[in-house]
This record gives structure tokens, sequence and C-alpha cells, in this order.
RNA sequence: GCGGGUGUAGCUCAAUGGUAGAGCGGCGGCUUCCCAAGCCGUAGACGCGGGUUCGAUUCCCGUCACCCGCUCCA
């Protein structure tokens, strides 16, 4: 993984990028007229188009051109049970850490954890720092540290709970703190702040009566009590003695006693909104299998919004807490799953490859053992060189069968297809009744959309006619995926062209082929607009047009225009939409 | 969430403690036979809230959003 990007973009592409997306209609900020909403975004009339294309074009390659493979199309809410049973509920919460000196935020589970009796030494970015640093960290916790260069030591791991600062030539330490006995990855630093769990996923209330209801009306009885814990305890039975509620009267903390009772009282209530759209295919796989007529090797696919509470949301479109994913969950025999690992991964490649401009910037990424979701044995990244460098585009994850023995652990629903033409390897005998194996390839849909509007993006230097030097902005999108079809073009709004144009265009909405009419401003500013937009033909009523039925077709990235009939046009467009 | 930066028409920018201009774009009209031509007209902005002040777009505070970094992952 680089963070410097190699890949040739203008200059300040992004930024271009999103002006551009704002001024012709591709992508608006989310409630804009109100001071927006943090990362989220609209589509407008042409994103809508964009989005739409590479969603078709995926469910056109993954499900409608193979045989092996079915579509669903679930609800987003799905029982909770789903998520417990995922892991989602649990593993997808990561206990987070900010440092105090370096203001770095971490993950405590992947940290460093130093043996005890070790020195800490805080190694700082560099001098300048460094004196910054041991100033910050006198001023606020009264110790001065040695500073040698950018190395600030002094520090020491005392005990697991506690760290101190042990002056030179001291035994003992002048002073400890408490200590979770892992230190800030990047500096080595031990000053932190506290542990905070972050769930990824979105929570949403399901029923038309207010949960909050209940929970105002028995928090104002229950705070009246004045013995809080025995009141809770005879309000909750045997909840009382298990999980959070628990641990929270044993600490007698009366604040951590009504945070778990709330959390029991909405519990009934509470529903999330799916953070992968991949569980409906394994919570579906039976009905799917029975109803469908596949068995294995086959897949489920599915396309459709997800949620997640991202930490961090970054790069326009990139990471979102609502976005679009279009997954399949392929489902084959135990053993076989290296195969199809190796049959996806090169048919998801080449499907991305298919529309771009520049291939050189898709590339595969393994993930190593310790990155891989707690669901997965394996698992590779089709990445792409956006202009901030390598990011994530689709993870193909080897999700063993994982995801489907726990659903028939938790569900008490067998989840296994018996094949009665093969013996058990295990045991020899017919029929063989296993778990299904899994591929996944999951992309992101509306990162999709930000990879080819980057990946189409060119700037030219041109001449105008009147001789002046600027740019010219194409979006050279793949002709299935650009918004717009094709231009048609009144060479000027007189001698009946315009009427020649409208007659014309109608011809290709009948077809299906989305073409646009437009009259405005001069023939050049409207080649330019559309160049701008993506659509990779324009078609030309002129003099000769209403002559002999002939009309120019000019290709957005050549520019070049050949004389075509009327009459043949649309046909040639079709076939080339073919291609 | 933390640290740093930013916030003026659709876009790119300007000016100002006395309520804001331009270029491009938009819309309407005229003109125009091939790559952002010209003419006329027209609409449109100080992110939001509070404070200081006689008066705030300008100074202060808060908030919201965006950008960069940390973390995350489709």
């Amino acid at each position: 993984m680089s963070d410097q990007s190699s890949a040739n973009y203008p200059a300040d592409v992004m930024k271009k990028l999103i002006s551009l997306c704002k001024q012709r209609g591709f992508v608006f900020q989310s409630s804009e007229i109100y001071g927006g909403l943090k990362s989220a975004y609209d589509y407008g009339p042409l994103g809508a188009e964009l989005k739409r294309n590479l969603m078709a074009e995926w469910w056109r390659d993954m499900v409608h051109s193979r045989d092996n493979v079915v579509g669903i199309d679930a609800s987003i809410i799905m029982h909770p049970q789903v998520w417990r049973s995922s892991g989602h509920a649990a593993g997808f919460a990561d206990p987070l850490v900010d440092c105090l000196v370096s203001k770095e935020r971490f993950r405590a589970d992947k940290a460093p954890r130093p043996a005890v009796g070790a020195e800490l030494p805080i190694t700082c970015p560099d001098k300048g720092v460094a004196k910054d640093w041991a100033e910050q960290i006198e001023k606020r916790f009264g110790v001065a540290l040695e500073r040698d260069g950018n190395i600030l030591s002094g520090l020491k791991a005392v005990s697991a709970t506690e760290f101190g600062f042990v002056p030179k030539g001291a035994a003992a330490p002048a002073q400890v703190w408490p200590w979770r006995g892992y230190v800030e990855p990047t500096f080595g630093s031990p000053f932190l702040g506290d542990e905070r769990q972050f769930n990824l996923m979105f929570r949403t209330a399901l029923g038309s009566v207010d949960p909050m209801n209940e929970v105002a009306a028995e928090l104002a009885r229950l705070t009246a009590e004045p013995d809080l814990a025995a009141a809770v305890k005879s309000r909750f039975g045997r909840a009382a003695d298990e999980g959070a509620l628990k641990t929270a009267i044993e600490s007698g903390d009366r604040g951590r006693i009504l945070r778990a009772a709330i959390e029991l009282l909405t519990a009934p209530a509470m529903a999330y909104l799916r953070p992968e759209t991949a569980q409906a295919m394994f919570v579906q796989f039976k009905n799917v299998l029975e109803s469908s007529g596949q068995k294995p090797p086959f897949g489920i696919a599915q396309m459709g919004k997800s949620f997640r509470n991202e930490i961090t949301v970054e790069h326009f479109i990139f990471r979102s807490c609502e976005f679009e994913q279009m997954e399949m969950e392929f489902f084959c025999e135990p053993g076989t799953q290296k195969e199809w690992m190796q049959y996806w991964k090169d048919q998801r490649m080449q499907w991305w490859k298919r529309y771009a401009n520049h291939p050189e910037r898709f590339a595969f990424r393994q993930h190593a053992k310790d990155e891989l979701a707690h669901y997965a044995d394996d698992c590779y990244d089709v990445d792409f060189e956006y202009p901030w460098g390598y990011g994530e585009l689709e993870g193909i994850a080897s999700r063993t069968d994982y995801d489907l023995k726990q659903h028939e652990k938790n569900s008490g629903v067998k989840l296994r297809y018996t094949d009665q033409e093969k013996a058990d390897p295990a045991t020899g005998k017919k029929p063989w009744q296993y778990t299904p194996y899994v591929i996944e390839p999951a992309a992101g849909a509306t990162r999709g959309v930000l990879v080819y509007l980057l990946d189409a993006y060119h700037e030219e230097e041109r001449t105008t006619a009147a001789g002046e030097k600027e740019v010219r902005t194409v979006l050279k999108l793949h002709p299935r995926l650009a918004p717009i079809k094709v231009a048609v073009l009144p060479l000027v709004k007189k001698d009946g062209m315009p009427e020649k144009a409208d007659a014309i265009a109608a011809l290709f909405r009948a077809r299906g082929i989305l073409a646009k009419v437009d009259e405005k401003a001069s023939i050049g500013k409207r080649y330019a607009k559309h160049d701008e937009i993506g659509t990779p033909w324009a078609i030309t009523v002129d003099g000769q047009t209403l002559e002999d039925g002939t009309v120019t077709l000019r290709d957005r990235d050549t520019t070049e225009q050949v004389r075509v009939a009327v009459d043949a046009v649309v046909d040639l467009i079709a076939r080339k939409l073919q291609a």
C-alpha cells in the first residue's frame, strides 16, 4: 500500500471532479439547503443514470449471463438475531483509543503490548515535535522525560496494569499511572484516552409505539426508588442475573445500571439496518435452493444499500455511511473453494477492466492473516489507484462455511446441501450432505461510480477557434456506462433543423437508447458540454440533412465526424452499444 | 471522535466593520451551417445560530459541512 499515488491524474483531480459532478448533476451533497448531512450524497439526473448503468452491467454479467447464479432483493431490516449470528453485533465493534500525546487514533486490539519491565520510549517524528510533546507531557502529567533527539525516554512498564516514570539512576518509579498494557502503535506513547466501543451498525426501532415511552416511564419509577439496584432486580428478574445488567449492578454505578436497563427495555423493538447485503443470501439459502432448482456450485446475487457508522468518512463518495453494494455468495463443495476463488478473482478483475480506460490502475491485494474479517480465511481486494493512493473497490472473500453454520446453529434450521450422487469423503457413504463453502465477490457500487468517473476524467489542451489555449475536459466513460448515449444537435435553430432533431431523438427513445436534443448556444459549446458529461456520440442535423437525409456522427474521444444516413444511424449506435 | 485547514452566486474567484462585484455557467430573445463566436435582457450568494457593536459577510463563540491525517473497509 502506497500513500503516494503514481497514477497520472491531472492536478487537483478530486476537486475538479467534485465540482463537475455538482455542476453537471452527477452528485450533490445530501440535504444541502439545510447545511448538508455528513457523508451523505444524492445522485443527480446524470449520476442516477451512471449508477443504474453500472449496476445493470454487473447484474447482466453476474446473473443474466450465467445459468448458475440467481438474484434476490432482500429487505434492509432483518431479524436482529441475524447480526448476532453473523458476528456483526459483537465483532463489528472496534475498541478505539486516542493517544493523548500524538492525537493518533488506533485499535486497541491491534496495538503493541510491551512486556512488563520494558522501557517505553516515545519515538517522535522529529526533534521539534519531541520538544513539543515533552512540554505537553510535563504540563499535563507533571513529569520531565529525557529528550535525546527525537526520542523521549524514562517511561517503563511497571506492571501489567501500571506504567511509570523512572528518573535516570532511580530504582523506583517517581510516578505511576494506570495502564491497559499497550501503547500507541506509531510512536509508542502509553498516555492514552479511554477505550471506546464503536458499533458500526445503525440501530433503529421497529414498531409504531415509540419504545422511549416505556423507557421514560420506567426510568421515572426506578429512579424514584431509594435502592436502585433492588428495584432493577425486581423489575427485570432473571435478566438482572446475567449480562451487562449483572455487571452494572455489581459495579454499583447508577449510570451504568440505568444504561443497561434502557438497553433491556428497548431490546424488543431494536433492529439494525444491514451493514452488508450478504447475510440475506445466507439466511435465504434454503428458500432459494429449494425454489430455484439450483445446486452447488451456484450463486445468489444481490445489489442494494448497506449502512455502516464508519469511524471516519472520507474522499467524497468513497466511504460513506450509506452505500450501495453488489454482492454475490457463491456456494460450492467443501474443498473446491480455492479453485472458485481463482475463478471469481479472474472474472471480477476482467469485469472491472472491461469498462476502463486505465486498466493498469486496478490491482489485487491479498489480505494478511491478521487483517482478515472474522468470517474469512482468505481474501483478495480489487484495489484501485485513486488520486490519494491504492484503496479497496471490491473484496473477494473466502467465507468458508462460517455463515451458514452460524445461522444453522442459531436458527435450528439445517442449511446444507445433500448431493445424492457423491459419497461423503469422510465416511465413503452416499449421499453426501455438506455445508457449502462460500466465495464472496463483494463490490462497492458507489465506489464503482467514483472509480469510473476518475478513470474517465481527461483533460486535453486545445486551441479555440479564436486561437486561445484552453482545457478540454472529457469524461471518457464507456458507452454502456455513459448517462446519455446520444446528443442530437440542430446545427442552427432554424430551417426546421430543431424539428428534425426531435424526430431523430424519438427514434432512439423508441429503441430504449437515451438521446437528448440540445439546441442551446453554439454548436461548439454543445459539443464541449456533452464531452464533459461523457456522451459518447453527437449527431448533428445540418443543411445537408434536409436535402439528402444524412447527419454527421461525432465521436466524443476523437471528435472526428462521419456522415451517415438518418435511416441507418439508430442501428449503428445500437450495434456499437452491443459491442 | 481527535488534530490541522476551509466555508461569499451553479462553478472559479474578488472586495468590505456601513448589507457585495467579476469571469464562466443558467434562463429568455436576436444572430449563427461544425468544435466553449457575438449582441440584448434576466435571475442568482456572504453555510447556520448566538455574542460584541449604533451597525457584522468582515471580529469572537458555538454549530453544521467539506478537505488532509489517524482509524475503518464495499
